[in-house]
DNA sequence: GCCTTTTGACCACCA
DNA sequence: ATGGTGGTCAAAAGG
């Protein structure tokens, strides 16, 4: 973890391996931005950006960041009620409202370039070059592109405030992707620039909790940097999760079952990328992990998206448990709904309360969020 | 015996 | 063409 305190965006607009883009915004006190995207396949997905940190502790199966040393533990668990996994809860430390302005785009200072020419001012970090080791990374990122580098810390100082922290270190991320392109199965995007992300789509998140931003390809291109507040863009919807770990019945904190296939080493930090799959019949979800040594979650990149509901608990949630079958939200069903999935949403939805209050459909117990769209509002 | 994790080999992609 | 990288496969091991 403490490899990178430094993360650099590169940005590159032009050149036509790589750029990224991304967007961000921090929800919630503690910052996160994420971004994603990337074009390159490789180069891309990886997206880290040191500046991690969140703790997270297990005790009871349960992340909990912290970053700042200032966040009460216990968010997770706390509510019972609530289901473990559930995304729209509200972590102590948090307000909703701060969730809900997030829309921040990166501070001035993130967006280096403005997005002026249609890009965005994504992100992208590299991940490899830059940290330590910068042995071979060199080469390829700076291509074109611009970048930038900033370098938080590990810790960032204090920001603590919704406002001022805008992107410090996130402590995990989450990032979701879904494509059908080629390659193999599909995680990487390649080199869709904007435009091209057609078919994939990604959510990353990163905060302490882990948000989800979802992001649809297609909408991307050039919305994204008009980020701003709602509307025409990204679609990305954010999520919150927290870390996941198996619970009893084993299944992870988001609420599905994941059989690991795989993992390796990525180049450009330390922290081993486990690979898992969802076990449920015909579902070919899958996620990357990426855990700091210690064991906490650093990034978490969904691949996919679910087509059936969750597994049913043995006993989780009051709340959710309303209904049994419930089912309902998942996509359509069956079929790999890449090809349609999502369509637009377009927002991005952050936080708890809005998000489920308004909409009813998401809410079903907040399970299919990560698949959805729904991207309630922002 | 079932299911999951582990782990090195293998493969695809890209520079 | 070659090699590096990331992602997946699958045998083996563990529970
Ligand atoms: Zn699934």
């Amino acid at each position: 973890m403490a490899s990178s305190a430094s993360a650099s965006l590169t940005t590159c607009l032009d050149s036509p391996s790589n750029f990224s883009l991304s967007t961000y915004f921090m929800t919630s006190s503690s910052p996160s931005f994420t971004s994603l995207l990337s074009g390159n396949d490789k180069y891309m997905d990886n997206q880290s950006w040191g500046l991690y940190d969140h703790g997270t502790n297990d005790r009871n199966g349960i992340e909990i960041p912290n970053f700042l040393s200032s966040q009460p533990p216990a968010l997770p668990l706390s509510p019972p009620p609530v289901s473990p996994s559930s995304y729209w809860a509200i972590p102590p430390g948090l307000s909703p409202a701060e969730l809900l302005d997030s829309p921040v785009l990166f501070p001035t200072s993130y967006a280096p370039a403005s997005p002026t020419s249609g890009t965005f001012a994504g992100e992208s970090f590299n991940w490899r070059s830059n940290s330590n080791d910068n042995q071979r990374g060199v080469s390829g990122e700076e291509k074109d592109c611009s970048d930038f580098s900033f370098q938080t810390q590990t810790r960032p100082p204090a920001i603590s405030s919704s406002s001022s922290s805008l992107f410090q270190s996130s402590s995990n991320s989450v990032v979701v992707e879904k494509s059908l392109k080629r390659k193999h199965e599909g995680w990487d995007f390649n080199q869709l620039k904007q435009a091209d992300f057609s078919s994939d789509q990604k959510t990353a998140v990163k905060s302490e909790f882990a948000t989800v931003q979802s992001f649809s390809s297609e909408l991307v291109p050039l919305q994204a940097n008009m980020k701003n507040s709602s509307a025409p863009q990204p679609s990305y919807s954010q999520y919150n999760q927290a870390g996941q770990y198996m619970r009893e019945n084993g299944r992870s904190e988001d609420g599905y079952k994941w059989r690991k296939y795989g993992q390796k080493q990525v180049k450009g930090s330390e922290n081993p990328r486990s690979y898992y799959k969802c076990t449920y019949p015909n579902c070919s979800t899958k996620k990357k992990v990426e855990r700091s040594l210690d064991g906490h979650i650093t990034e978490i990149v969904y691949k996919g998206s679910h087509d059936h509901p969750k597994p049913l608990s043995t006993r989780r949630s009051s709340s959710q448990s309303v209904h049994p079958s419930g089912d309902e939200i998942s996509d359509q069903s069956g079929a790999p709904m890449e090809s349609g999935m999502m369509k637009e949403d377009s927002s991005i939805s952050l936080g708890e309360d809005d998000i489920d209050h308004s909409s009813p459909i998401s809410n079903s117990g907040g399970e299919d969020n990560e698949n959805e769209p729904d991207a309630n509002r922002w």
